[in-house]
RNA sequence: GGUCCGGUAGCUCAGCUGGAUAGAGCAACAGCCUUCUAAGCUGUGGGUCACAGGUUCGAAUCCUGUCCGGAUCACCA
């Protein structure tokens, strides 16, 4: 609608002031701006008058009121006009309000077709944790936003093949094996009681806090840090590891595959309460060989060179970044040696017209390096590749840091999300008619849902700042809210036996028309967030349907309603939140129950 | 130091390619449950949009500079 005003507002202008306007500066329909007015102003779309009228140089007022006078004739679906300063205000004509609604309510079950075939492919890679510790909460926004992507993706239409890749080796691999083998040599997860992948999370940490000890006892002596870092006993046993790692040798391989092994058991365990899978898992520790015939092949294609150490580079200075390490002096590989493997390994075991990285903006850097090699090694997809980069969450106190254990256990914030849940639920009397296990798993699904919402209300982009001592809340704008909105229109329908499809000749209140209205402005909506890869939009979608729908809720009788007509619409409109509020919530990854 | 990102209410955040009086939620205070679920609704207070210039009919939004915070510039990942 807002198109077709455009170019019939040009249009009309045009012909008005023909006089003053010559074959360069005549209207187009990309001169109007048309958006929608602020609450409390009346109308459903507002033209912007202003840079129109200093065209003409005509005051905006009666420039207004000529156009609103126009527009009026020609369309039936506008009801009335009004000029407020520079804006002019059009209102929807009753029956073209009806006929968005019925739109909308048919349509909005098959909002989401399944992809069809042909369709576009994107590859999302999520989370893509590192096997010497566990999950944390910086995983979690991660794991919810890779989530949540897909699922919009999909409802955009695409084709969508989720992979995660394990950074099973290298140095902080080592690590945690060199802190096993020394400080914990006959201890199990079994023999601890511990979550396997927490278990070698601790070995880590160990290892962290002994090695800054020895630099600390080095610098002591007066040695500067830095090098006292790269003398540490510690280090130099990495190092060795690594090399040995490399090499195949058995007792370190073999170290390696049990504590993997234990992480990637403890690890599953989180990805099936978070509802994750994956369409291909990929190994570092199975591609990063590819990763040194790559650079074999770079250094003939020139794009890489080697130093006197051994030590392979390339430079970028030319595009604005720095000179960097592609292989160690040793010949082992690094980082990002492994990257470049890995999209190749991609390139080659799916088709896809788009690959995502859903990894933090720490990492900013390392991807345009990363995507401006692959584009000089003349690598196909180099082009198709995105970073979809995240702002990091950080506690009240900082960064979080893993290496001295201070984060948020992912486990451990779901269990105890659940548990305030519980707590809010029982403490309102809420669950009196539930059995024990729907209670459960009610509990869960709003704990969840509640964290999910939490940090996919926010950008992106941006960091964000999560207290551990405030628990999340369940009142305001928060997930248990929509949940509760949408629970609450279930119940309604439910009481209401069926709903018909007819209501005669009633009117929509304008309070029923605000929500339609919102809601008519889904699919839209869908392909923004799909095409700027962010969920934050559908979150205050949902917020602000529900709290609509509330509002209306509470001053207007539905099912008490006299009026049949009336009644039908009313409960029509019910069915048509609770529908939007469903599948919004579902591209949020989080669940609707039917009561709560 | 170079590059990049950010600074909006006490707190956590919205604010689309410049558009009307800068909005939510939490927290505070005052109301609303014999009627469809009170995890709800209504109202009050709360702002130099970091600062200073500039661009223009119009700037939280765009440009420049300053201040403050963060990330990154590893033969770590």
């Amino acid at each position: 609608m807002t198109e077709i005003l455009k170019s019939a507002s040009a249009e009309i202008l045009n012909t008005l002031f023909s006089e003053k306007l010559n074959q360069d500066n005549r209207f187009t329909s990309a001169d109007f701006l048309i958006n929608t007015p602020p609450a409390d102003f009346p109308g459903d779309l507002t033209v912007v008058l202003f840079p129109v009228a200093k065209r003409v140089s005509a005051s905006p007022v009666d420039l207004g009121n000529a156009l609103g006078e126009a527009l009026m004739k020609r369309f039936s679906e506008l009801a009335s006009f009004e000029v407020v300063k520079g804006f002019l205000n059009l209102t929807y004509a009753d029956s073209y309000r009806l006929q968005v609604f019925n739109n909308v309510y048919a349509s909005i079950d098959t909002l989401w077709q399944k992809p069809l075939p042909g369709a576009e492919a994107v590859m999302v890679e999520y989370p893509s944790p590192n096997t010497n510790k566990p999950l944390h909460l910086g995983h979690l926004r991660n794991v919810f936003l890779g989530h949540s992507l897909s699922r919009i993706l999909e409802a955009d239409g695409k084709k969508v093949i989720p992979v995660c890749l394990f950074n099973d080796r290298g140095v902080h691999i080592c690590k945690s094996m060199v802190a096993r083998q020394k400080f914990m040599p006959n201890e199990t997860p079994a023999s601890t009681g511990m979550k396997p992948d927490k278990f070698v999370g601790e070995c880590y940490v160990k290892f962290s806090n002994a090695y800054k000890e020895e630099v600390d006892a080095l610098v002591a002596t007066g040695i500067s840090k830095e090098v006292a870092e790269k003398q540490a006993p510690l280090q130099k046993e990495v190092e060795a590891m690594l090399i040995q790692w490399e090499e195949n040798d058995p007792a370190v391989r073999a170290l390696w595959s049990e504590m993997n092994g234990w992480c990637y058991e403890g690890m599953q365990v989180t990805f099936d309460r978070l509802g994750i899978s994956f369409e291909k898992k990929y190994y570092e520790s199975e591609i990063y060989n590819i990763g040194k015939e790559t650079v074999n092949e770079g250094l003939e294609k020139g794009v890489f060179y080697t130093r006197e150490d051994g030590s392979v580079w390339v430079n970028l200075t030319d595009c604005g970044l720095d000179e960097k390490v592609v292989l160690r002096a040793n010949g082992t590989s690094i980082y990002i040696t492994q990257d470049i493997a890995i999209a190749y390994q991609k390139q080659k075991d799916f088709e896809f017209n788009q690959s995502v990285y859903v990894v933090g903006n720490e990492q900013d850097y390392h991807f345009k390096v990363l995507f401006e090699i692959l584009k000089r090694l003349g690598m196909k997809a180099a082009d198709k590749l995105f970073h979809l980069s995240y702002g990091m969450v950080e506690l009240p106190t900082g960064k979080m840091k893993s290496r001295e254990g201070k984060v948020v256990d992912a486990d451990d914030l779901l269990d105890e999300m659940v548990e305030i849940a519980r707590q809010k639920a029982e403490y309102a009397g809420k669950t009196g008619d539930f059995t024990g296990e729907e209670k459960q798993e009610l509990f869960r699904q709003i704990g969840y849902g509640a964290l999910r919402y939490f940090i996919l209300k926010v950008d992106p982009k941006k960091k964000m700042i999560f207290n551990p001592e405030e628990s999340i809340d369940m009142q305001g704008n928060t997930g248990p809210f929509i949940q509760y909105t949408h629970a609450r229109c279930r119940s309604l329908l439910r009481k209401a036996g069926s709903v018909g499809n007819s209501y005669g000749g009633y009117i929509p209140l304008d309070k029923e028309w605000k929500i339609v209205r919102r809601i008519a402005e889904l699919p839209e909506l869908i392909k923004m967030a799909s095409k700027q890869m962010d969920p934050s939009s559908l979150a205050a979608f949902s917020f602000e349907t529900a709290k609509e729908f509330n509002q209306f809720y509470q001053e207007i009788s539905i099912l008490n309603e006299g009026s049949e007509d009336a009644r039908n619409f009313r409960l029509m409109l019910t069915d048509l939140t609770a529908k939007a509020l469903k599948k919004s919530l579902y591209l949020l990854g989080i669940e609707a129950p039917e009561r709560m």
